[in-house]
Order: C-alpha cells, then structure tokens, then sequence
DNA sequence: TATTGTTATACTCTATAACTATA
DNA sequence: TATAGTTATAGAGTATAACAATA
C-alpha cells in the first residue's frame, strides 16, 4: 500500500462541522485538559475539585447550594465531590444553628496548605492555557467565552 | 432573614477563576450543550452520535479507527458508539478483504434519510449556537478556538 | 408547602489494559 | 512484531427522582 493510499484513506472530510462552535469548543477543551493534567499530574487532583477548593477559600462559610449553583454543578454531585475533599482532609463542613437545612464549607488548615502549595502551579497552567494564542488573542477569547456563557441570562436564577 | 442578608450570602466571588480559559470553556459548553438538546430533543440523539453520523455520510468507507482519531473519541468507546448506530439501524459495518483487521463504514438508507431530516435541525442548532453573539464574534471565536486546538501539533499524529 | 441537601440509579464519556485476528 | 479493533473494568461527570430534615 502506497503512501498516497494510507494518505487518501487517513484524511476525513468534517465539512461544516468545523464550523460546528459545539465541536470545536470540544476539540479545545480536550486540548486544555491535556495541559491540565500535565500541570496537576503530582498534585493528584482533578480540574472540578481544584475550582471547588479555589472558589471555598475564596468565599470562606459558602453555602454547599450557593457553590453549586455558581459552577453549574449538580447538587448530587456536589454533595460526592464534597464528600471527597472532607475525606481528603482538605475541607471542613458547618451546620449553622440558624439554618440547619444548610451546609457551609471552608478550608481546613491542610486544605489552605494545599492551595497555597498549589496556586503556583494553577497560574502556571492559566498560561499554559494560552499557548499558541497572543495575549490580545487569549483576552478576546475570554471575553467571548464569558459573552457566549451567560448570553440569554443565568440559566440557574 | 433580609434581602441584603440572602444576597450577600448568595453572591459568591469566583477570582481569578473568571480568568481561566478552561472554567469559561465548561461555562460555554454547557450552555451549547442545552441549546443542542432544546434541537435534537426530538430526534433522540447525542451530540457525539450526530457527529459520527455527519462524517460518515461526508466520508463514505471511512475507517473505524480514522474516524476516532479525527473526532478524538477513543477506539474503545467509538466501538460502542458504532454498535449503537448499527443496532439502531443507521450504520453498516464492513471488513474490506484487502485487510480483514479494519472497519469500514457507511450509511444505511435509513442513516441518510435520518440525516436528511435532521440536517436542519443541525443548521438551526448552529445558529443558536451563536445566539448573544454577533456574526463577527461568532466567525472570531471559532478562528480562536480552532487555533488553541490545533496548536502545538496534532495530538494523536 | 417549599427549601436544603442526601441517597440511589442510570447513562455518557473517558482511560486503561488485556485480548483476538490479522498483517 | 506491529496494527485494528474488541472486551472488560473502572472512574468522573451528568441527570433524575425519591427522600429526610428543616423552615
């Protein structure tokens, strides 16, 4: 078999697929979580539990239901990814006595250690992100990500 | 409780997280995701599948494994995802004497003709896609996403 | 009655390794 | 030996409904 052969029957037509938002949303998503998981290797932990951990320390008592809402995550899963991070040790969940349907969450003290340990390496995957884009680029396609997201209003009000 | 005391409650600050190429691609991709289903609701089928069904139709004879390759779908999933279409009756599968390891694909009458009917939809769901932005932005964002996929060389070369 | 979070179930997508059959 | 596809298994993420506790 021929190189043209292998060639010829290698190359796939996607037509106007390409031109699919949806697909190639896909396409770069696949590619950034690459560069994720590079960065996160020996951190062992995934893109999810770090923006929870992130957003926790951020928003010190934030309510479990408020947190999902704001990353369009399920309270189901929610409550097993939780579940997860207080097993590690890395967050601390409080029932306050005026509401007591409520959970709030905030980091242990081991949870802001690995933050800390961590916040580095999240920036340096912020830039690895951006690789093969210009800053202008990188900040455009923000604005567009961020324009396309919450077009329409919040789908969670 | 007030209104100033929920609202404070509820507003949860997010950080540089806003800045992450990768939080804001989830953002975007779920909101994509309920435009898709709100389409295809009807039609009674994923974005995956209706993708494999697009190539197939544009690259009749296709091979199995250059199909996963171009769509980034792994060999062992993109087995199930073809036993699926087969069983629905939209795919035939056929092993070319030439080299009896590989599959080749094609549609039945029926994938064609439920690709026919659907190409709308599919035209539709691509303009809403774009609902919130302009046609410019919508031509730019592509151009952007596009380029973060492919930079840095194919990954599965 | 409505809200908060939990449990249980199921399905998709992904990841990996071991396997077959062919080359 | 290498390649194409399959099977099996595991896990993450998502979706849904039913549920308990509380308001």
């Amino acid at each position: 078999m021929s190189a043209l052969d292998i060639a010829s029957e290698e190359t796939v037509d996607l037509g106007e697929m390409t031109e699919s938002l949806g697909f190639m949303l896909r396409l770069a998503q696949l590619r950034l979580f690459e560069r994720f998981f590079q960065g996160f290797a020996e951190a062992g932990v995934r893109p999810g539990e770090f923006t929870v951990l992130w957003v926790i320390a951020l928003n010190p008592g934030v309510r479990q239901g408020a947190l999902a809402r704001v990353l369009r995550i399920k309270p189901a899963h929610m409550t097993k990814l939780v579940q997860r991070l207080v097993s590690d040790g890395l967050v601390r969940r409080h029932v306050p006595p005026r509401d007591r349907r409520s959970v709030r969450l905030e980091l242990t003290g081991a949870g802001q250690g690995y933050l800390d340990r961590n916040r580095a390496t999240f920036l340096r995957v912020h830039d690895a992100e951006r690789e093969g884009l210009t800053e202008a680029e990188g900040r455009e396609l923000l604005r567009l990500l961020a324009k396309l997201a919450l077009a329409g209003g919040e789908p969670c009000p």
